[in-house]
RNA sequence: GCCCCCUUAGCUCAGUUGGAUAGAGCAUCGGACUUCUAAUCCGAGGGUCAGAGGUUCAAAUCCUCUAGGGGGUACCA
């Protein structure tokens, strides 16, 4: 839709004696679909011509010339309202669509750029919480985003798997041991004894002095610590990658922080050599007070490393190894500043690159504290948040529940079942700003109904319904200038703006961009389906009129292709039927 | 204390980067299935855009202050 506006600047940019490019940005959408489809406000003509911008708008749209696809221009108060010719439009939007197929909503800003992106990174010996959703889901999204506006993306699972916790939980696997006979999967014991290590450890000091020793052992290689550890890192990546599978989410690295360990005393050294790093009480630190923030924290007084230290280490190595463009950490903004940190420090270091680097922040889930009723950050580490799995199993179980009442003769229910379960997860998920918290209300996320991924799944599965049972007419060439309805103009022009949606979320890193604009593709999809019901004429396969089922079905085929596209962004998965 | 984010209908949220009459969903009430899938649609009610100033032709949107909520603030990640 944005390729339009240049046509309508160029009928103005000779009366107004200004080129096409000041004009552009300037165009706006009308309120009122039925106003036009952009409109020039006439203000900031005011004072240069000294005239009221009702004036100008009025004597602009007697003397303006258009030119194809301008249809036509009016003058409305202040704006200069124009309008597109319908069927030159139908024409071109849903001939894209059709030749473009899967790749309608790409573009090529990205070309010959790489980007990588830090995502999911869920805590080894944890089981996956709820909130876990937010970093894989708008991670991945902007993944495909970014991949469909041409980037090269590579994804990395930064797993947190070291640091003195692992030296806690090896300390705690010593003092309470392990019960093999228990009956409860591995990464649930694994999970309790992590809760119990952390409490031990806060109620303890000799405990937390003897865990502080394990990680120490760990980091030295010590066969034991090692052992043990590995098996916790094993034991956590088969969990996580049941969840995963049920996302449809995958990565090209998974490397955790113990992968990045042998390379952070380089990456200390490459910072000392900048002469960045000096000693403030015992520890190895970066000074930023300069940047009015706390000095970033290389290494703890007993010579442990911290999260910044692996995190420094892990930027330097994706830069060497990886040659990233761009390098984008989908992190919740509670790490604003350990991220402003970073940057700073690579900044200060001399590594222009780092300008490219960016926390990609987004909202806590809240859930509310039972005690006393206020919403606060859920934490696995006291164990007061609902795990992911239990959330997805439960919207499987409400596909399922409903299918069977609604559609049981279904194949493949089972399938079916867990695609609207996880689309309901997910696109609850992507649908809003990322920035905002979310207070976790499983009742909303389970609902089907609204404004939802069953809806958006639903609305895809309506289309491949009709299509299924259109006769062989579609085959024949559609005569566009047959939609006429209101409902079909508006469907096109939501259908063309799509691949500026797709562009804007690449651009702006927000997914739910592309979810917005669905859902205003889907309720006018459904509005104008229902038409049908009451008025046959208005039915998209009319077995009594060959050309107009060809056009409809023509109209109701971009819908179903830029639904299926959308979705696949979000990673939203699209039965055709439910 | 300082820093960041948030505050729009009973609830959950959109709001095209400063434009025309602030829009959806859920919930409530009233309607529409012999039909291309009713997980849908149509209608009704529901608003001091947290509050107060300011900037200008124009503010939910930008600036300042105030109130409330969430988070962060050197040896956790």
């Amino acid at each position: 839709m944005e390729a339009y506006k240049e046509a309508i600047a160029e009928c103005l940019a000779e009366p107004l004696g200004q080129p096409t490019e000041t004009i552009v940005p300037m165009l706006r959408t009308p309120p009122e679909a039925a106003w036009g489809d952009f409109a020039f406000p006439c203000f900031t003509l005011a004072k240069a011509w000294r005239q009221a911008p009702q004036q100008i708008a009025a004597q602009l749209a007697q003397e303006l010339t258009l030119a194809a696809p301008v249809a036509a221009v009016a003058a409305h108060g202040p704006y200069l309202n124009f309008t597109l010719d319908d069927d030159i439009l139908s024409r071109e939007v849903l001939e894209a669509i059709a030749r473009q197929g899967e790749r309608y909503g790409c573009g090529d800003e990205g070309r010959g750029r790489k980007a990588v992106i830090d995502y999911s990174s869920p805590n080894v010996a944890k089981e996956l919480a709820f909130h876990h959703i937010r970093s894989t889901m708008i991670g991945h999204a902007l993944k495909q985003i970014l991949e469909a506006r041409g980037y090269r993306v590579e994804g990395d699972n930064h797993l947190g798997d070291w640091g003195t916790p692992f030296g806690l939980l090896i300390a705690a696997y010593e003092r309470f041991g392990w019960d093999d006979a228990a009956d409860v999967e591995d990464i649930v014991q694994l999970n309790a004894l992590y809760v119990r290590a952390r409490n031990e450890a806060k109620a303890d000091a000799d405990f937390a002095a003897t865990g502080r020793r394990w990680f120490q052992r760990l980091e030295a290689g010590d066969p034991q610590a090692r052992k043990r550890w590995r098996w916790f890192v094993d034991v956590s990546l088969t969990e996580f990658d049941k969840v995963y599978d049920l996302l449809g989410v995958s990565f090209e690295h998974t490397l955790g922080e113990s992968f990045f360990e042998p390379y952070m005393d380089d990456a200390i050294a490459e910072l000392q050599a900048r002469g960045l790093v000096t000693k403030s009480q015992g520890a190895l630190v970066v000074d930023l007070s300069a940047y009015d923030m706390p000095p970033c924290l290389l290494k703890k007084q007993d010579g442990a490393t911290l999260y910044s230290t692996r995190d420094l280490a892990t930027l330097l190595y994706r830069r060497r190894e990886w040659r990233f463009d761009t390098c984008l950490y989908v992190v919740d903004m509670g790490q604003s500043l350990h991220f402003a940190q970073l940057f700073k420090v690579l900044d200060l270091a001399g590594f222009e690159w780092a300008a490219n680097c960016h926390h990609i922040p987004f909202g806590l889930v809240l859930q509310r504290n039972p005690e006393s009723g206020k919403w606060e950050k859920g934490s696995t580490r006291q164990g007061n948040a609902s795990l992911l799995k239990t959330v997805l199993e439960a919207a499987i179980r409400m596909a399922r529940e409903r299918m069977a009442v609604s559609n049981p003769d279904l194949a493949d229910a089972e399938l079916v079942a867990r695609q609207v379960g996880v689309g309901a997860v997910i696109f609850n998920d992507l649908k809003n700003r990322r920035t905002r918290d979310v207070k976790f209300d499983q009742e909303a996320i389970l609902n089907p109904q609204g404004e939802t991924g069953p809806y958006m799944q639903y609305t895809q599965a309506r289309c491949a319904s009709v299509l299924a049972t259109a006769p062989e007419t579609i085959h024949v060439e559609p005569l566009y200038e047959l939609l006429q309805q209101r409902e079909e103009r508006a469907l096109v022009r939501k259908l063309a703006a799509y691949p500026d949606a797709v562009a804007e979320a690449a651009r702006t890193w927000e997914p739910s961009v592309v979810a917005q604009h669905l859902l205003a593709i889907a309720a006018d999809f459904n509005s104008y389906w229902t038409r049908g019901n009451k008025d046959p004429g208005l039915r998209i396969l009319r077995p009594d009129a060959a050309d107009l089922t060809a056009a409809r079905a023509a109209l109701t085929a971009a819908v179903q292709t830029v639904l299926c596209n959308g979705l696949k962004l979000l990673g939203v998965p699209t039965p055709d039927a439910m």
